[in-house]
Parts: structure tokens; sequence; C-alpha cells
DNA sequence: TTAAACTTTCAAAAATAATTGAAAGTTTGT
DNA sequence: ACAAACTTTCAATTATTTTTGAAAGTTTAA
């Protein structure tokens, strides 16, 4: 397999892999793209290599830096932005947890905490539906919890985790 | 709040939460139904419940049972079939990570390994894309292990790892 | 201040994904 | 063998999400 081949199908996997987990799929692209460049990339040419238009282009890289994984940067003398991805994967890794932690599971947590707080009367039904609530919110605590953890060891944890699940 | 509505909060969260993850909302919501159920629902049941056609019922519950994770049952006298959910929660989790893996990860680091193996000839651009995309198996691998791992815990890793994690 | 070189916005169009419902399929009891 | 009681399938429809492209906005340089 030559270079651009296997350049257009990781970008393309990263893709679909991105669809598949609610991420949409030119963003997924365009941060796969901006990973796998070594120097900072121009919207002309993401545009060029995606076949993708300018407003496409444009909301999407908007989206990547909004998660914090991808930054502008300017180069002198020219007058268009380039832009380049967040390529330390530990990283990468921490500021997609804390995002996703803060926009769906805080929230989602929220719920679950109303929901699990009801008075639960004496019907079987009732007391079920808040007793499995209540373990689905701790469940999510914790879970979410250890997410936090990891963003801040400060370097590679993933690594360290694996090391210390061996035991 | 009274349970109608708890319940009816909780399940159109769970399901508003699925589709941010990629999954189907009608998948989610009839998983978040049967998980705070106290007994087993019929197809009938659920379809009034969420208001959605038979069709849709009979797709997404043959999805949910795919996925380990909606059970099939009998009842005695009775001709229809009946629906529950697994409600252990590190079974749930162990089982979504499981067929996550299976389905997506396990295909996605195929992909790696064939693209972060090509000849690099001698360009720093060519350079810098086996070195990213090495890593990135190596990380994706580490990650998936690790979720391997939680899945041979027989009972309630996420609590011990989380104090593994606190040292 | 003007205009060139860019980027952003957003209504409309296109693409994708989910849902319906009725026909076909299956199972069970008589 | 028949028919009642169910479930599944899938082509057509509907809903949702993504993408486009051109107008509006912004910044820089002369």
């Amino acid at each position: 397999m030559e270079f651009k081949e296997a350049k257009n199908k990781f970008v393309q996997t990263w893709g679909a892999l991105g669809s598949q987990w609610g991420i949409n799929k030119t963003m997924a692209q365009i941060h796969a793209l901006l990973m796998v460049s070594n120097e900072a990339v121009s919207m002309e040419d993401i545009m060029e290599e995606l076949q993708i238009s300018r407003g496409n282009a444009s909301m999407n890289l908007r989206a990547l830096m909004d998660w914090g994984i991808v930054y502008k940067e300017f180069k002198a003398g020219e007058r268009k932005e380039f832009f380049t991805a967040e390529k330390d994967l530990d990283e990468l890794a921490a500021k997609i947890s804390r995002e996703r932690s803060k926009r769906e599971i805080k929230p989602a947590l929220k719920i679950l905490k109303e929901v699990s707080t009801i008075e639960a009367k004496d019907s079987a039904e009732e007391k079920h539906f808040v007793d499995q609530t209540s373990k689905l919110y701790d469940f999510v605590l914790k879970a979410d919890n250890m997410l936090d953890k990891m963003t801040e060891f400060n370097e590679n944890w993933l690594g360290k985790l694996v090391i210390k699940m061996m035991k």
C-alpha cells in the first residue's frame, strides 16, 4: 500500500468510526486528516482533500475547536488560517472525556438524580423503579469520576491503568 | 414528581443519550423501559407505552437481543413473548463493551495496523504518518485490552477500579 | 476608505437514518 | 389440515442530520 492510499483509508475509517459513536463523519475525517499531517493545514486544503464545501469545513473546524482538540495557527506573511490537531493521544482522550462528561453525562446524572428520588409509595413497580435508577445513578457517577481521575493523571494514564488492572 | 412522569422522563433521557452515542433512539428507549420494569413486558405493551409501530418494536428488540442485553421470556399459558433487560449494571457494561469491541474497535485496529505498516520512504510527511498511526494503534489496542480486562472481573470491577485509581 | 482576501452564517437541498404498516411467515391448539 | 395468535420482513414514507453555496461579515494592507 502506498502513502496516499493509506492516508485515505485512515481518514475514511476514522470517519466511519466517528459516525458509529455519534460524531459527524466530516468532523471525524477532518480530525483524522489533521492528526496525521505533520504541518498545519489550510481550510482550502482540507476542502480539497476531503472534497467538501467551504461551509462544511468551516462549521466542523469550529466544532473541533470547541471540543478543544484542534487549534488555529497563523503563519507569518500568510493571510489565511491554518489548523492543527492535538496529537498527544493521552491529551486527546482526556479532552474528549471532559467534553462528553460536561455535555452529556452531567446533564444525564441530573435527570437520574431527579427521577430516582421520587416518593416510592408502596407498589413493587415503583420500588423497583427507584431502586434501579438509584443504582444507575451510582454507576454512572462512578464511571464519570473515573474519567475525571484519568484527566488528572499527567501522563500515560492509560498505560499505568492497564498495569494496575493486571495486578 | 409522580411515578409516571419520572418513568417517562427517564425513558426520554435514556433515548436522547443513546442518540448522542450512536444508538438509535427507540432502541435506547425500549432498553430504558425494560430496565426499570420489574416484570417482563410484551411487545404490545412496549408499542403502547412508546407509541411506536409493531415493526419498529420488533426490529429494535431483535437488535437489543443481538447485543445480548435483552432477553425473551415465555409465560406459562401465554402465547405471546415477553422481554426483560439485563439489570445488573456491571454485566450490562461488560456486554456493551464486548460488542462494541467486536463490532467497531477490532475492525478499526485491523485497518490501523495495515496503514501504520506501510513503507515510510524518506519524506517527513510519510514518517509522521507512520509514527502517528502506530501510536494510535498502540493506544487503541491498550484501551481495548482494558475493556477486555474489565469484563473478566467477576463483579463490581468499576468500584474496584475506582479504588485502584485513587491510590 | 476601499478593496482584496479571507471566514462565517444559514436557508434550502441532499443525504442518511428511522419508522410505518401490511403482507408474509411462524407456531400452536383443535 | 386449518385457522387463530402471534412475529418478522421490507418497500415506501417520514423524520433527522448533514451539506451546500452564496450572501454577509471580518480583517488587513495600501
